[in-house]
RNA sequence: GCUGAAAUAGCUCAGUUGGUAGAGCACUUCACUCGUAAUGAAGGGGUCGAGGGUUCAAGUCCCUUUUUCAGCUCCA
């Protein structure tokens, strides 16, 4: 509830206030408060926060800044328990996050026992209900007063505030904490918490500085949301595309073959072929070339293109530069195999715009810590294309690959899944990059108008770019949360220069063109993790490995489910049939199980007429058809590539 | 790359202080010929991720290594 104050002070409204057992912090520019307090005859847990200008926020249990607060509150007590259990601790930084908390502690790796020990010892400081208080220092006694307590992590923090700031601490009790709030009233407003895991993080965030030990904790209003919140995070793992992915065997890892190389199974396989045949053929009709060229290529390409200067690291190298004469690499991108495919005729300002496309297998050596399930892996294959365009045709251009891409998006099934990112340079690091700032501002401006004008909205990413552009990225988020590049469409303007790149204008003369780097869909093993996670597996009938399955009911009735099989398959449905001499109602569970979305049962009634029964995913039981029906309905539902949101929700027995 | 955890049958997992490797599902065979989420019986299947060490004896203890997971860092 938001409540605006008639006289305009706050000071008077914490005296008003204190009727219902209302303490009031009154600070620079803001004041803040948090209790619980009994309104209109309720008791109810609130937590406010009252702004300058007088308006009143109270934060119920159920809002989003209040759990923040909870949150930020409980961290502090696990930092106290830290303190109380590991006193030799050093204290780092202990913020709230989207789903929790956490704090980081110099200490030696913590155990699940010693966070269930810790969870015991908060639980006591909760029943204590400390008062939390505020208090300020002067800088120099800031930083005194935390070398005294040998905290020197928070001794650097107060260094780097401004020379002017306010430093305040807060005390629950003997426990002191520099921040910045705002908290609870008191410890016992933190309901239900829990500690959920523990790791290692780098002080600071980053890999130079020592590693810190970090312990993850949630906290909620109600022991039933935490509950709730608990099961929310076992469910999810269900949907885990690296868990399911496998049951399904839509891929696999095998220990001797190496980490970040998935082997695609004959599902995972098949669903992207799928996608692939879709895609080369829609950039087809929207005017792509395809190309095919090397996975591989001298070294002396990549000097020319860059990413021998700006790349190696991630290059998978073959050979030594002192000793062979030559030296190759597994190409990490398609680009300039492309720009040579264009380079190998002369180019009139007519051939533009050249559109490339070219389903390509891409190598890139990351890190080893880095691999995960279909997502991040060594070797992927992306619906990659590049557009010479003269620089009157580059916006439209670049609008028309967004309108690919978000189709792209639609088709899947997922255009509200995502965000849109303009991924800018950085200008305080500009030896990561080539070209001059002028350059990039500008382009980045075409960028910025270009989503604009498409009412496309986007957020801004310093430090994002490409090293030749900056781009529009397509950022989707995954079960967990955690966000990954599915789409990406670049703005280059300066490789053709590095390339040698030209057409001829309308006067004679040579002409720089300009270039776009984009995929359509992406690529395809982390699109198809993507799918998993977003349908749980129940894929859209048209991605499907295996569309429909005949069941006969006994072996008596194999070769009419032979035939039926037969006629699916010649008509290019996806169709197997189970002959095995199980009862029907086992045969129904694997199939369902597998995700399948149409079977068809077959027996004496359905022999004799022509006939199936067929069973779906979407509305359980839909009786008796012809078989001719039923292709005509599915041949329909694939074509249109429909998205079927109903499904007969059945328990998993 | 860093920190931690893990690896036992095709899968999910059990395996006490070191003493002859187990279950369920799956698979194979046989019987049953079944009408919409699990028919019954029997059987096969393991260098306990790999390599080294300690020990009379190692799935179990130690070292190295590979892979997987969580998180950090990175991701042109």
């Amino acid at each position: 509830m938001k409540i605006t104050l008639k006289d305009g002070s706050v000071k008077e409204y914490a005296q008003a206030m204190s009727a219902y057992d209302i303490a009031l912090d009154i600070s620079e520019g803001l004041a803040r408060a948090a209790c619980a307090a009994e309104i209109d005859g309720r008791v109810e847990d609130l937590r406010t926060i009252i702004d300058t200008d007088c308006t009143l926020n109270i934060l119920t249990a159920n809002d989003k800044e209040g759990l923040q607060v909870v949150r930020h509150t409980a961290s502090h007590v696990l930092a106290e328990a830290v303190k109380r259990l590991f006193p030799e601790a050093k204290l780092a930084i202990g913020p709230s996050i989207d789903t929790g908390y956490y704090y980081d502690f110099e200490h030696e790796p913590f155990s699940r026992e010693d966070l269930d020990k810790l969870e015991a010892e908060m639980k006591k400081i909760i029943k204590e209900g400390r008062k939390l208080e505020k208090f300020t220092l002067p800088r120099e006694e800031a930083i005194q007063f935390m070398e005294e307590k040998n905290e020197p992590y928070k001794v650097e923090l107060i260094r780097d505030l401004p020379k002017d700031a306010v430093i305040s601490f807060y005390s629950q009790g003997e426990f002191v904490d520099l921040c910045a709030g705002p908290h609870l009233m008191s410890t016992k407003g933190i309901k239900a918490f829990k500690l959920t895991s523990s790791s290692g993080a780098y002080w600071r965030g980053k890999s130079e500085n020592p590693m810190l030990q970090r312990i993850y904790g949630t906290a909620f209003n109600k022991k039933e949301e935490l509950e709730e919140y608990l099961a929310y995070l076992a469910d999810i793992k269900n949907r885990d595309h690296n868990k399911l992915g496998r049951e399904m065997e839509l891929f696999t890892t095998v220990d001797v073959i190496g980490q970040g190389l998935p082997l695609l199974m004959p599902k995972g396989a098949r669903m992207i072929q799928t996608m692939q045949r879709w895609i080369e053929d829609e950039e087809e009709k929207r005017g792509y070339l395809r190309t095919k060229t090397p996975l591989m290529a001298k070294s002396d390409l990549y000097k020319i293109s860059g990413h021998w200067d700006h790349y190696t690291d991630g290059m998978f190298i073959l050979g030594d530069e002192e000793k062979d004469k030559e030296v190759f690499a597994l190409r990490p991108m398609t680009c300039p195999f492309q720009y040579y495919v264009y380079k190998a005729s002369q180019k009139s300002y007519r051939d533009l715009p050249l559109r490339y496309g070219e389903t390509s297998t891409l190598f890139r050596n990351e890190d080893s810590g880095e691999m995960h399930g279909l997502t991040r892996v060594r070797q992927f294959t992306i619906s990659e294309g590049h557009l010479i365009v003269r620089p009157d045709q580059m916006v439209q251009e670049f609008k028309d690959c967004i309108a690919l891409a978000r189709y792209c998006l639609k088709t899947l099934g997922v255009e509200e899944d995502v965000t849109y990112r303009l991924s800018k340079w950085d200008p305080a690091n500009q030896d990561k990059y080539i070209g001059e700032p002028e350059v990039w501002e500008e382009t980045e401006g075409h960028i910025r108008q270009v989503l604009q004008e498409l009412e496309i909205p986007f957020y801004e990413a310093v430090g994002e770019a490409a090293f030749y552009g900056p781009k529009v990225d397509i950022q989707a988020k995954n079960v967990y949360g955690k966000e990954d590049t599915m789409i990406t469409i670049q703005w280059d303007a300066l490789l053709a220069e590095q390339f040698d790149m030209y057409y001829i204008d309308q006067n004679g003369e040579k002409q720089r063109p300009y270039i776009i780097h984009r995929t359509s869909m992406g690529c395809y093993e982390r699109t198809l993790a993507w799918l998993v996670e977003k349908y749980a597996g129940k894929f859209p009938t048209w991605l499907c490995p295996e569309q429909v399955r005949v069941l006969p009911i006994s072996e008596k009735y194999a070769d009419y489910a032979a035939k039926v099989t037969n006629i699916l398959k010649e008509n290019g449905i996806l169709a197997t049939v189970d002959n095995r001499s199980e009862k029907i109602g086992y045969k129904i569970r694997e199939t369902r199980l597998a995700k399948v979305p149409y079977m068809l049962v077959v027996g004496q009634k359905e022999e004799e007429e022509n006939l199936v029964a067929v069973r779906s995913r979407f509305l359980g039981d839909e009786g008796q058809k012809t078989l001719d029906a039923f292709i005509k309905d599915i041949l329909e539902e694939i074509r249109t590539k429909a998205i079927r949101k109903e499904e007969v929700q059945e328990e998993n027995k």
